[in-house]
DNA sequence: ACAGAATATATCAGTCCTGACATATTGTCA
DNA sequence: TGACAATATGTCAGGACTGATATATTCTGT
């Protein structure tokens, strides 16, 4: 990876120990992303289906505008317990979530 | 709730908006905390299945033996993202962890 | 192309979580 | 029972995440 997107992406708040791990995440970390972009998307279906913008989302979540933007792009400053605190508000239950994860990357949400 | 067993729960990090939450928790918090015990048991359960001491397992997530301890007792303090980053470590897929997601309550690791 | 709404990106102070450490409790085996 | 290992519980400084705010960008209809 060229030295200039390092830096772009680090600045982003993605890390890497090396460049080479770019493209390399260990299995650990693949997972982690992997998941983290289902309950992502699963999200994004479940508000647009509500018909809810992100600011109507955040006032139910009581978080800002901003935070849900970056839940729903998997940003690497939003933890898991926001996303499926998030889910569970929007009346997700744990079987759904499950759902979610099990589903193979990328499909659509339910 | 008596007033006193109010302070101890709260100084063990369980928080409480008025004391007729306690047994009433919102169905969010419910499936939140139901969340955890699963995950968190089927921790303790991956970790003896492999033979490994709280410390073993530590050293494999670079954590402590007393923050395994906490995970593994679902403790308030301890947040999904570090569950779920040990269930990897331990070699579980994604699909495993929504596996144990869907469980009934109770059920013993696969 | 323009206006307004929705979404994305940047920044930051305060809060919460983390690993580490100390110590207490429980379990196990002789 | 006593010794030792394993687990549980308490505490805390430092770092990560959060909601808020400001601003930029993209989208949608006209």
């Amino acid at each position: 990876m060229r030295e200039s997107k390092r830096k772009r992406l680090e600045s982003k708040g993605w890390r890497f120990g090396t460049a080479a791990e770019f493209l390399h995440l260990s299995p650990e970390e693949a997972a982690y992303v992997e998941l983290k972009a289902k309950l992502a998307n699963n999200l994004r279906a479940r508000r647009e289906r509500k018909r809810l913008t992100q600011q109507g989302l955040a006032r139910l979540v009581k978080s800002s505008q901003s935070r849900v933007a970056k839940m729903e792009a998997g940003d690497p400053s939003v933890t898991l317990d926001l996303l499926i605190r998030a889910l569970l508000a929007l009346g997700a239950s744990n079987r759904e979530i499950a759902k979610t994860i099990s589903l193979s990357h990328g499909a659509s949400a339910s």
